[in-house]
DNA sequence: AACAATACGGAACACGGTTCCGCTTTGGCA
DNA sequence: TGCCAAAGCGGAACCGTGTTCCGTATTGTT
């Protein structure tokens, strides 16, 4: 209890006041690019928004992944959070399903670069995939079981392949007019469903 | 008129026999270099296994989707021309429309992080993306085209959306035992199935 | 055999993430 | 208030990629 109570959100036990500033700031600047120039914007592009060195950006999150989950850990949160009240709010599981699906695809198709940067490989990421898959996939497979509880939804797909599924289905979805991602993934859940 | 008349199967019109003669090893080195490194790997690494300079490959290839183009066009031109044969093998036009997406799928999981350069952005690959599109879509425009016209499916998903989503769903498909792309794609073109 | 065209190798460049280190700022303590 | 060690900072430097450039070697034609 050393300091005046009022925490960022993240576990900023750090000291000094110009650090804690700076990773406020940094979080604002890498928000503020990250909608411009999309998640895999460059590093330095961050730091110069936020008018500091690339350095002060390592110190306070160790990897350029470690700044994205920082950025976006509020919504990764709601959206976890959401998955629970879906099933109680919800006439059928199935129809919770879709719903938390939608919150997750809008999710990440609104964060230009997002998605492509959850699959399993592309190094340097391992622990955004880590994160979204700790903190998404329990949520997601309560709402699977769910469904599968109540007879809704056949059997053979997992929490963990429908998310991957879903990510790279987003993948590349906010840069293609072409493209919609929603009603392939749509399309996807709906095909989870008991032929009955 | 004035070479010998032997080309080596692609458009080479190069006249020197040495240029010739590395353009296949180069071939060759990639195609070993991209089974066991996969499609992403160095331009060097390439280079070293076919014993030549980085810049011998840029001269023969503009750039690493070309060879990586190259390398996997015969594939990608039996792929195309199979379609039009399983629409007279199968039975009915949505299985010739799953058996051709089953080579597809089987073709880009097969090739280490193929999948993964299909997208739209990751720039640099361009070309790659061009070439699949415009060898393949026309094919899988047929194949959905039939189908919809002996009404097997519901309208609503082209051609392209449909490759794109394919090609998404096997990112990183090789590097993931619990991911299986086969049935999350197959779970996709199920859910062609008009409902009724 | 000589020479011009062609091709080659690999150093050099651009660019992105990450590390390192000398300098600056902060804040406890006299 | 002034001092100083610790904490933090900036940005040069490093590494790994794709790509370009140019001096040198090879080819094949005369």
């Amino acid at each position: 209890m050393n300091d005046s109570g009022h925490s960022t959100g993240s576990a900023a036990g750090s000291k000094r006041k110009d650090a804690l500033r700076n990773q406020q700031t940094l979080l604002d600047a890498a928000a503020s690019v990250f909608v411009t120039s999309g998640v895999e914007a460059p590093v330095r592009d961050i730091a110069a928004e936020a008018g500091v060195g690339t350095g002060t950006i390592y110190r306070h999150f160790p990897t350029r992944a470690d700044l994205i989950i920082a950025v976006y850990r509020h919504q990764v949160e709601a959206c976890a959070e959401a998955g629970p009240d879906l099933l109680t709010t919800c006439p059928t599981p199935h129809a919770a399903l879709e719903r938390w699906v939608d919150l997750f695809v809008d999710f990440l198709v609104t964060k230009h670069g997002l998605a492509a940067v959850l699959r399993t490989d592309s190094s340097g990421f391992e622990t955004l995939h880590a994160y979204f898959l700790d903190r998404l996939l329990p949520v997601c497979a309560q709402l699977l079981d769910a469904a599968a509880a109540s007879g809704e939804i056949r059997p053979g797909i997992d929490a963990y392949q429908l998310m991957r599924g879903i990510g790279n289905l987003c993948i590349g979805a906010e840069s293609d007019p072409r493209y919609d991602a929603r009603r392939l993934v749509a399309l996807l859940v709906a095909g989870l469903r008991r032929p009955s």
